[in-house]
DNA sequence: TACAATTATGCAACATTGTTGCGTTAATAA
DNA sequence: TTATTAACGCAACAATGTTGCATAATTGTA
């Protein structure tokens, strides 16, 4: 049961995402949606994708969701992650960085699900500003 | 200019956050101050201490915002951060966690402020409970 | 192509979280 | 004890996220 139905306004998030090199919030989605949809949708409709694992959840420094294309960062479900997320705290931008493998060091009693690696700093775009 | 002062409900809010072994958001804070003060003056004295360095934010995974002592998880600005932090996905404590030294492999032109390592899973407590 | 089943949407209403302005209270130095 | 001004309470607002329900639209099937 519960078909997936790939409507106007889904393929439509889809593509703003998958169309922007960093990571974007729902408040920045929903202003590029150009009022194709409802705000609820557009709630509705991130909640979909990654139930569909089309795109993925990250939370930046300051709290704020945002979301990416899985392929951006090609995520498995491992211990040792393979990427960590930039958050510009100029431009307040998320980016992926690839190839960054880690060790860690968690009492046995922990059962580790997922890491989550993220760096703050600036951005190449801002240095280059500064 | 700027002189401190130690209120009550200052002293109130940092020993609450001081008692708990886990980290807390604003909420919880809140909600064990027991109407001494005012919502919004929690705000202002979680703001207040951070500033003073005496407390520190943690986001946790769902984007919540999360206040611990800052002797819990000793913070230097380093690159390379000597711990992480442990975020339950069953009752959503955050714990911080020591002797966790990780190597990053960052670009040039991203300039590293600060790391920020929270990894999911189930806690001790809760892997009992399962 | 038309229809039925049900997924997805819009709208209104609400909940939570965080912020701001301003008059008042109270902590601290003198 | 008093003056200074940091801190507070309250009200109002803003942003973000959630829920219920009637309606619209997609998709498999006849």
């Amino acid at each position: 049961m519960a078909i997936i139905r790939n409507t106007l306004a889904k393929k439509a998030v889809f593509e703003i995402i998958q169309g922007n090199k960093t990571a974007m919030s729902q408040t920045e989605i929903f202003a590029k949606v150009n009022n194709i949809c409802d705000r609820v949708t557009v709630y509705r409709i991130l909640e979909r994708l990654v139930k569909e694992v089309k795109i993925h959840k990250i939370v930046n420094i300051n709290g704020v969701i945002n979301y990416a294309p899985c392929d951006a960062c090609s995520h498995e479900q491992h211990v040792h992650h393979d990427h960590l997320h930039f958050s510009c705290t100029t431009c307040k931008k998320l980016t992926c960085i690839a190839d960054n493998h880690i060790e860690l060091n968690i009492p046995s009693n922990y059962q580790v699900a997922e890491v989550f690696l993220t760096v703050s700093g600036i951005c190449p775009d801002c240095v280059i500003m500064a």
